[in-house]
DNA sequence: TATGAATGAGCATTCATTCAT
DNA sequence: GATGAATGAATGCTCATTCAT
């Protein structure tokens, strides 16, 4: 199966085969739960040649984390270049993009979530991934800024008010694996609606003759 | 030392110790990174002696966890029993001991927590376990119905409710772990703050000439 | 198999079985070529077991190196004790205790020769190694520094011509692992006695003379 | 790149590149902590072109003995073939030049040192090698087998005489590799110089009246 | 009852060698 | 001839669980 020489291209490809491979099993059972062997497994690439593109198991992780990065980054960009009639439709466009990627990316959307705990998180202590999270809540509280500056949102630390928004949302999002728990059947759908609903009137300021 | 028998309340009081010394290191460390002999070093019982009262490692979590469940479900009925004013003061009572749970017992909580997630998630599993938190989620229910009735709650699934603002508190206060990551100080108080007034605002219908 | 609670004589006694089986492995094999799993097949000591007692391969290494130690240095010892007519025969006496330590406790001989080369060898990091070893030395040059004021050895750097001294020494007893390349046959006994009798006469003043 | 088919030539210049830039890697590392990878990052030839021209990693090393040893040789031939005055000086002559050889062909003294240890030590089971060793101490023995007709040196097997003196100068010019653990400090010239001064001093006969 | 020594399956990682191109 | 991607057996080490005392 050896190549006379892979192209960059090729071994971009080859990463993402292995990426592909990994992100289900570390997204649904978790980064210490997942071993090499399943990897090499799932893959079907030997375990050896996994260390051909990443150093160690770390750094697939670190990888996927990157990715999801990528791809949420992406998905709200999409969401702020909509043009929207007002503020508020605005920030609710954003959390239904969120939704989006919680939807259509779960795997990665998982993969973020649990970066963020456990030792494995080398999330935590790395500068870039830190840096790259900030931008993108600036990003997220620029609809914040905007609305308090309108005067239907109260002012505050918009950026705290933004992280405090991002927590709650992902308490939310997370519902599903916190509540086999709970008797909820599939219908997830309501709770994030909820979620948005609760938000977006727990901030704005509803008394509309106090708006300009 | 060793007794031929012991009486129930022996027993009770060993398995105590023994949990009373694994709480922190798995509320800190987490299920998979505590040992059997990090375990038996801190509370002075011999390994053998932890199998002797529990069946296995996840046991020990799991009583840890229905432990914490213990403490949450008095914690909330010590507010429950406080006379309150009006539904709004419940509600905000309510959160508030929460926070007071959350700040007080951190080790319970995180144990909590963590129960949701991951392998050792027995709790899931657990129909026991899963009443007994329903139960407590019926009990924070109460208020809600109670302010849907008065008017100043928008109707709605008072159940499905309570879940999204106990997935969205959770969030909040689960930010510390999180947020390493961020740029936050240690004055995790303001998102504390940031949470209670937020959802208060976002269920309690605000326009008062509408309410009855 | 699994006692009650080990003595500390007990447990003394079990490091010595694994360390009396890794001995010849580790002598003959090399540090390197030496396997957990081989240990723990000749001991007859599961895996887990060797690290209940030795916290890693290393250590296994370096309580081997001690240990030999010990032994050459009671081994010189008893050669110092032995009331010896004069300088000469006292020098004599030492090298032949050397010999002896060689030829009765090969295994850990090689344990300390090979502890001086290569990667594994931790005896060059290990101060406390550093200074026996230095200690050995300074017995063994006692009674060249008396040869000197007797006038029978040439004045010189004393210490540097022990180091040179157990050098070359050492040189002529790894001969049989040297070789298998030359046509040598078992008679080395040859070999030490030209290196005792070259070393004698190339640092004693023969013209009896010049001696007083 | 690839050429159909090399020329002998060329291809024993090849074969010379992947030593010489295995050389210090092996003497410095050793041969265990030697990789194929280091060998194919530092000559710059693929792993796979090393197979051509090597059948393994062993056979690599066994042509840097080969190799070393043609350098002593011809080292030691160049002593021989200069006039010298008596056979004490013909002694300290090749004595000289075996320091020389240490000195300014360390890697390649190195390689043959550690070439009779080791399970690498391949050197041993080689009876071309073996032969080459042989008759090199040969060369050495025969101003020996001089001084003995000329009465300076005491009749002896001058064969093994040869091979105890290999052995101690061997014994002292590796202290640097085994005297981190002794106070020595860079001035091992006097080591050399003690070893050649106790040599000739122990095998020459010293009464010159004895002498003719 | 209580102990803690013993166990061994399981883990992440390395590296000499192969072989399709 | 030349390449280097692919391989997987082997390594040192961990830790939940067992069991003889």
């Amino acid at each position: 199966m050896a190549r006379l020489c892979l192209t960059e291209a090729e071994k971009e490809q080859k990463k993402r085969h292995i990426m592909d491979s990994s992100v289900e099993l570390m997204a649904t059972q978790g980064y210490e739960h997942t071993t090499m062997q399943q990897i090499s497994k799932k893959s079907g690439v030997a375990i050896g040649t996994l260390y051909l593109y990443f150093n160690n198991k770390l750094e697939i992780y670190t990888a996927l984390f990157e990715e999801a990065l990528d791809l949420l980054e992406s998905t709200l960009n999409v969401a702020s270049s909509i043009p929207a009639t007002d503020t508020k439709a605005r920030i609710c466009l954003l959390l239904q993009s969120y939704i989006h990627f919680y939807q259509h990316h779960n795997h990665q959307y998982r993969i973020l979530f649990s970066g963020f705990f456990g030792k494995n998180a080398k999330a935590n202590e790395n500068v870039y991934l830190k840096n790259r999270i900030i931008k993108i809540l600036k990003q997220l509280e620029k609809p914040i800024i905007k609305g308090v500056e309108e005067g239907i949102i109260k002012p505050c630390d918009t950026f705290e008010l933004v992280i405090s928004l991002w927590a709650m949302f992902d308490g939310v999002l997370m519902l599903p694996q916190k509540t086999n728990i709970t008797s909820l059947g599939d219908q997830f759908q309501n709770y994030y609606t909820y979620g948005i609903e609760i938000i977006l009137n727990g901030i704005l300021i509803k008394d509309e003759s106090k708006q300009k």
